[in-house]
DNA sequence: TTGGAATGTCAACAACGCTGACTTAAACTG
DNA sequence: CAGTTTAAGTCAGCGTTGTTGACATTCCAA
């Protein structure tokens, strides 16, 4: 998978050998990068008195319906406390159901209500809306490329969960009751 | 600059027709990238008991020494009274010095120590380690469409700050005091 | 010289991470 | 069945980092 950490066989490529300031670039770059990445979100989820986290646990729930808590704790990779603080909210607030497991009646599996789509949705396509012109403008090959960084920044166990939920929704399952 | 949106040319590319799930995991890789991008000096920081804002003082201050409060408040984007408290623990543990400005003695231009050189150099040590095990993994053409993409989700004020980060860098001006 | 604009400092508050201790309910295990 | 483990939720309390608003200092222009 990972091509092995040598020179390149001739002069062709530089980009192998890594100056401190490329590399200060791709960092500054990604800095940026992510601050546009969460702005238009942010400013819709500020209007309703919601946060990041909120869009984040909203995320999830829609992707893989009928998620327990603990699965979601491990993606968001936060604790038990600061997870349930917002899903609180986003229960009270109708966007989200707790429905007790029918297995194992411990488990508690999240479901968006009605309403919890459209914010959803309101949500994601604004952030989708920045991707695609960003996609565009860059083109296909550059698409594949930062896709690759990308999972090559992920730690192993990211990049494990990124996995996962591609292939979740690859088919139809997801997560039972 | 931008391409124009419109569909390919022929059948060879499908990446210009973007699905809904195309970019969702666009953003999922972004999410998941970024965790693994701030994971190394988060570490770092947490031994010292400092946090992500004091990173992104000390990368700042570094890149352009001599800045004055204000110029960095624009390109953290940040409140002053956030910037501000960060700062004062810095300066206050030795690692910025903050000079009252020449021609302006309402500025202060905001410099390193040697100390805070020091710990500056750790954090990005840390960080371009990831960057480059990434950049290595993924080759050269993907580092090319990896700062293509980026570049082009930023907001155009966070572009304008981002090449003027780098133009900066290149001579050997920065800031005056 | 006086009034406004710019620069920076500080107090107080909110969001959202964290830990640790604890409860409840259900499932598992010997 | 008794004891342990697991899933979820709660409470108290804390730290970082974002916010707003008031305030001091300095500069500049009318």
């Amino acid at each position: 998978m990972a091509q092995p950490d040598r020179a390149p066989p001739n002069g062709g490529e530089t980009l192998l050998f890594l100056t401190d300031e490329q590399l200060r670039q791709g960092i500054e770059a990604m800095f940026f990068a992510y601050r546009g990445f969460t702005a238009d979100p942010d400013r819709i989820l500020a209007e309703l008195c919601y946060g990041r986290a909120h869009h984040r646990a909203l995320h999830f729930i829609n992707c893989a319906p009928g998620t327990t808590v603990n699965n979601l704790l491990s993606i968001l990779g936060v604790t038990k406390q600061s997870l349930n603080r917002v899903l609180r909210t986003l229960i009270a607030d109708g966007l989200v159901e707790s429905r007790v497991g029918r297995s194992d009646r411990r488990e508690r599996h999240l479901h968006l209500t009605e309403e919890g789509r459209a914010l959803e949705q309101r949500l994601s396509d604004a952030q989708r809306a920045r991707m695609r012109k960003a996609y565009r403008q860059a083109g296909p090959e550059a698409v594949a490329g930062f896709r690759k960084v990308l999972e090559s920044m992920m730690d192993s166990e990211q990049r494990r969960q990124y996995h996962a939920l591609r292939d979740g929704r690859g088919q139809a399952s997801g997560g039972r009751e």
